[in-house]
DNA sequence: CTGAAAGCGCTTACAG
DNA sequence: CTGAAAGCGCTTACAG
């Protein structure tokens, strides 16, 4: 029955097996498939079904060959050991697959060079869209996207320079807005503990900064910021450091909670009251944040949100929508619990 | 410069273009780049030479359309919220892209039909390799996988059906060897504590049932199963509930981590003392668990050795060494700490 | 709105 | 060990 003029027939069936069914040309069957181009309603109507009898898949080879285009959509993000880039990545990869994009996961390490090394891997593989976690990256990096023509959304972050397009909320005020918090509920001094240093955990340092300046409480000495990869063990270690300086800190905003869990954890070990003796905030509302003994007051951030709303933004790029710079805050909120 | 022959260029440099520049058919560039067939050393060398200087990349997209084969292995795992798969997929996501293959993540939240559902998505790229968790599934999906030719890993098992590969640890023995542990230090009414009640879970569930069994300490009022989704939060839910038991328990081995620490939370916001009142364990060996108040007792799993191992058996199997049934048993660790 | 032709950049047989 | 031919299954211009 089948046809002998397939040498290396694969048993697949192709576009031509369809076209031949639905008694139009293959090109025919690819437009009215992908909806590209007007064709006739009735012709549309024919081919759908050709294709459904046939239960024909597109190649996505092929298309990718013919088009220079895959349907791939390449995802750089830190790192997945913090929750919150599983959340945003759990929530790009769930509005990206209804619309027949697959995902690419590529992760930095919070590393510049490792991130341009992936991105170059990403590349050959012509994703049809780029997803990045911030602004800041290294020179090339930033060259290979802009050259590569590649629509680019960046996450987690809202000042959306000349030409790019941003989904997220701003680190900065979400910093500044926990330290008036504490200093509102009537703490003087006002630690920042910092792990990692990548960007956005730096625009927390410069809100919290900036409301500590405002309001009089500024002291350099009350910035700790060391550069190893944030975790409880980390955060432990932080606040007993803290704890021993004098004068004494009131308060403590960590700038993740997996350092403020830490934090709260080695509290409990030592007899530290929280928040009597010291208050303990944190970032991002982690799970197991809202367990904490005492409860850990942190920010909570939509990263959900931010996934969907990035890969709605990035499918309309894809699709050659008008590409002036854009920016989507989504706000984040103060979840005020009880170790403040 | 540039040939005229060229009506659709895309300006990207082409195995023909090697070719020619090196002096030889593409077909031999094909074959000395890839070190498919015997090629001369000479031939190779130019080829080489000549790929450099013009700084080719092949293109994934015609390679997969020539071959009917992709660059990519698909990897079907349960959660990303659960540090153990991210692990996990690290590990299988460093050792496949140093060989060139790009990792298709599909996460089934522990569902069946969603497994399948993601996977007939994945094989219409063709993948080159295909990695899964465990070794249950729809009978759908297994036939797919077996239909579908590619070649497959499962992970976190160790009994290997006829003709399927396995790279993990035996859950059951791992649950029950901790049971006897417990047993060893004189607990005698151990409670099992589960959630999810995923197939792995069962297994550490019938390990457990065994050791009590063996030591006559079984009763089944002993098993608390609970098929919603592991989290703190429930932990700390069962665990007030396995507290209001009688006659009590004064032990109790949680499946997962996440469940034993939310315990820990729970034993300390209502004052029952760890170990002293109630012993508590847990599996996996979770960041934070070496943090909490006592440190939790639990078991280590290799998820990182599993990783590698289970990259490097898919691409044995991808380069069609012989595809006997195997498993790979990378074993697991007693972490006795505190709270036991 | 529809189609014939050419081509995307590789690899698979088939020869020699 | 090397190569000429054909083909993988689509889409892009270019016509009409």
């Amino acid at each position: 029955m089948n046809s002998p003029l397939r040498p290396r027939a694969t048993g697949r069936v192709t576009l031509s097996d369809v076209a031949q069914l639905a008694g139009v040309s293959p090109i025919t069957v690819s437009r009215a498939l992908r909806g590209e181009r007007a064709v006739a309603p009735d012709l549309v109507a024919k081919v759908r079904a050709a294709a459904d009898t046939l239960g024909y898949v597109p190649n996505p080879a092929a298309r990718a060959l013919a088009s220079g285009q895959s349907s791939h959509v390449a995802v750089l993000i830190p790192m997945l050991s913090n929750a919150l880039f599983v959340d945003l990545l759990e929530a790009l990869q769930h509005t990206l697959r209804q619309a027949g994009f697959q995902t690419l996961i590529g992760i930095t390490h919070y590393d510049p060079s490792e991130e341009e090394t992936l991105l170059r891997e990403q590349l050959l593989h012509r994703p049809a869209g780029l997803v990045v976690t911030g602004l800041e990256r290294t020179e090339a990096t930033r060259l290979l996207i802009a050259q590569s023509g590649v629509p680019c959304v960046h996450l987690m972050t809202t000042d959306a320079p000349a030409g790019s397009h941003c989904v997220g909320f701003s680190q900065r005020d979400a910093g500044r807005d926990m330290a008036r918090h504490l200093i509102a509920q009537g703490y003087r001094r006002i630690a920042f503990a910092a792990a990692q240093l990548d960007p956005r955990t730096l625009q927390r340092l410069a809100g919290w900064r900036s409301a500590l300046v405002d309001a009089g409480l500024y002291d350099e000495v009350l910035e700790w910021l060391n550069p190893a990869p944030s975790s409880l063990a980390l955060g432990a270690r932080m606040f007993e450091q803290i704890m021993g300086q004098t004068p004494p800190v009131d308060a403590i905003f960590f700038c993740n909670d997996d350092l403020a869990q830490g934090a709260l954890l080695a509290a409990m070990r030592t007899g530290v009251a929280v928040p009597q003796r010291v208050a303990i905030a944190g970032f991002n509302d982690l799970t197991g944040s809202d367990q904490m003994v005492p409860p850990l007051t942190t920010v909570r951030t939509p990263r959900a949100e931010i996934g969907h709303a990035a890969a709605r933004m990035l499918m309309g790029l894809m699709q050659g929508e008008p590409s002036d710079s854009s920016a989507i805050d989504l706000g984040y909120t103060l979840q005020i619990r009880h170790s403040t």
